[in-house]
DNA sequence: GTATTAATGTTAGAAATTGTTCGTTTAGTC
DNA sequence: GACTAAACGAACAATTTCTAACATTAATAC
């Protein structure tokens, strides 16, 4: 058997535990063709991740992988943008604020930004987002209740308006599916743009991220309009003609 | 073989990672006749742009989205007696109930067994819970809010208690840390008592899942009386005389 | 044709991974 | 509890892979 890359053996062995509930040293040491010492190695490091229990001769699993979303396409789409308008809402971001991160693949690039912070409560309907800062020192997570879209690691409906209303925010960042020249917000799902004109209402500054593929597009549902926000942030790649459009409207865009 | 225009290889190698999720740059030079110097090029210019991590040795696929949590070893004590338990309760399900699924290892057992459920809403703060039934076609999960406990999966808070309010349920299924042969119910966590009692107050019935072990111990804090409850499921390792005297507090009590 | 640029190959030193050895710890047995 | 064989961990050596710089080739423009 052809030896992989160290990464890839240790997935394989998170994978094996999918199947089986322990494994031994011995047998993985020969089904990859590579000394005990360092599936031994492996196993620490799995360990450390706490994905597993370290036993003799071998190791059992003490968790489960949970929620298993696959992000793949869409979060590679305009990945470069993303993370450049990613890390300009980062700098508005200072210590002690209590934000509202809105679901999206942009919010989550910013998300990631946000793991040093200080002091910060994020507020989410993104279960990736919550994931994301579980383990920042810094950051409380605040996760809003709903219903769970099928293969969307999201919460959204009633339940998560409802629980909007509980709290006030410093911040809200939300994306979006398109900004019509018209001045518009839209957003591809109903309950999604109910969710997002109620996260504006509570927070004092709105603050859409949406790179520059976004505008000029249009979708189902109209969340509101760009004068309810303070600030679009998107990208170079957007042209001027439509960002002079928008700025006639009376939003401050902010290109990276 | 011919040799590509670079762009075409990259494009292939990207194509890799969506059958293997690991690949070798030793494999690759290889397949594509360059040098490996040439594919670690590549692949760092992927990284930058796809969702890939660079490793030695070759580069693994990150874009899936995991949900990590730790159960330390608790999953496993008991497990047995665990699923009994789950199953016995699983017989109260009809098709097209409204359930809360509480925290536990116990009510994970019994999310497992509700996936073949039909027409059922399950209402549950366990993220656990939720990541078992998500794919469960015959299932809505509906997630309560709530702040994240640092390390274990579940919600609790102020917010959870305001979502329940939200709601009415025909079952409440819940766990607890101790039973106290005084007939009062037990939890390890203040916020997590004070949620059970409001689940207690919305379902029709209430019934509390929880192996022998749990019967005459005390935890921090009282969630209520046996009283408040209509069934206690447990397991048969339960002393006869505890059983006798959970009963004569009024309470139904199952063994399995 | 040549100039210019981008892509690829080569090399050497640095870094990471893996294998080996050996003394120590552990689990199981008597 | 003592014994034994297996498994473990630490330190070091061997191997592989990485990065960065420079040389070379291919592609494109003029």
């Amino acid at each position: 058997m052809r030896k992989l890359p160290s990464a890839a053996r240790l997935a394989r062995i998170r994978e094996r535990f999918a199947s089986e509930a322990g494994v031994s040293v011995a047998d993985l040491a020969r089904e990859f063709g590579v000394s005990e010492m360092t599936i031994r190695r492996d196993l620490s490091q799995l360990e450390g991740q706490s994905h597993i229990h370290r036993t003799h001769g071998g190791a059992v699993l003490t968790g489960r992988m949970l929620l298993e979303f696959d992000y793949r396409d869409r979060r590679e789409a305009n990945r470069d943008a993303k993370q450049a308008i990613a890390r300009e809402a980062r700098k508005l971001v200072k210590p002690g604020q209590r934000l509202i991160l809105d679901n999206g693949t942009t919010t989550l690039e910013l998300a990631c930004l946000l793991r040093d912070g200080e002091n910060l409560t994020v507020i989410t309907p993104s279960l990736a987002v919550a994931s994301e800062l579980l383990d920042a020192p810094g950051v409380e997570v605040i996760l809003l209740g709903g219903v769970i879209r099928r293969g969307s690691p999201d919460l959204t409906g009633p339940v998560t308006e409802h629980c909007l209303e509980l709290f006030s925010a410093d911040i809200t960042f939300q994306g979006t599916d398109g900004i019509g020249l018209d001045g518009k917000l839209y957003n591809a799902d109903l309950r999604l743009a109910r969710v997002e004109k109620h996260m504006r209402r509570i927070a004092r500054r709105s603050i859409v991220l949406a790179d520059h593929t976004k505008i000029g597009r249009t979708a189902l549902a109209c969340s509101g309009k760009l004068s309810d926000i303070d600030t679009l942030i998107t990208d170079r790649a957007a042209s001027a003609e439509a960002i002079r459009r928008l700025s006639k409207l009376g939003v401050r865009t902010v290109t990276v």
